[in-house]
DNA sequence: TGAGTATATTGACATCCTTCAATATACTTG
DNA sequence: CAAGTATATTGAAGGATGTCAATATACTCA
């Protein structure tokens, strides 16, 4: 009679790779998964497309006033994209004006291309 | 006088671009967010991870061998995943096997990348 | 056909996310 | 300091998402 490893315990064989793991762990795969949900919001998006197209600081009210929603809600989202890095802000007189971090967007993009490239591509090249 | 438009109206000069617009649309930017939103959790990126290793399909019940989540909750993924149209599965007798759509990951790869280029590198090349 | 196994679905619950009105804070200007 | 404007924060409401127990469905084998 043969043992039954925890991991192969009450599953029947036939079907089964039972080491089949992960090569992301549960932690990699969390920060992955805020790399992404950072970026998976649409108001979110409008307002780096618009920060990145002015290079120069962009205040907070022309944002307002180019996105369909109200000011709370992009000074929101303006606080968790700073929160991420991945923008930062300075104070001038009344105004705030916000800017893309490009180091941190560049480490973001890198940090998803490995990951997609090693998801997509590891064992053909191609569709 | 001067007339203001409703662009302008109610806002005061001296720090706005008052043509500011985001070069993505809204349609755009939501479906961009739903690609986002499809990978942006930790289940499903190691679904797509181990998905990925064995380009042979993967047996559910390896998937949820594992998974820290229950069976109910690597369905409900693996149903998200299709949806998407980023993986696809096919039934051998008891047993439903899963496999990547390397087609829809590449797009997916790709729409991003342009995004990410476009927001990224527009005015300058580097941080 | 009936018993057993693999996977899917349902329904409920908790948590997080988005949004906004109301309010607070920071700053400028008179 | 007072009044006014720009932005941030708070608190509440509604919707979306993740999870699981219970159950249903699909299939195999005796």
């Amino acid at each position: 009679m043969i043992e039954l490893t925890e991991q192969t315990k009450g599953r029947t064989a036939g079907c089964c790779n039972p080491d089949l793991a992960p090569r992301i762990g549960p932690d990699e795969a969390q920060q992955l998964s805020d790399d992404l949900g950072i970026l998976a919001n649409p108001i979110r998006l409008q307002i780096l497309d618009m920060l990145a197209q002015r290079d120069g600081h962009v205040c907070v009210c022309d944002l307002e006033a180019a996105l369909p929603v109200k000011q709370p809600t992009v000074s929101h989202h303006l606080r968790l994209l700073r929160a991420a890095g991945l923008i930062d802000c300075e104070r001038r007189g009344l105004w705030v004006y916000y800017f893309v971090q490009r180091a941190a967007l560049a480490a973001l993009r890198a940090r998803l291309l490995d990951r997609f490239d090693a998801l997509g591509y590891s064992t053909e090249q191609h569709a």
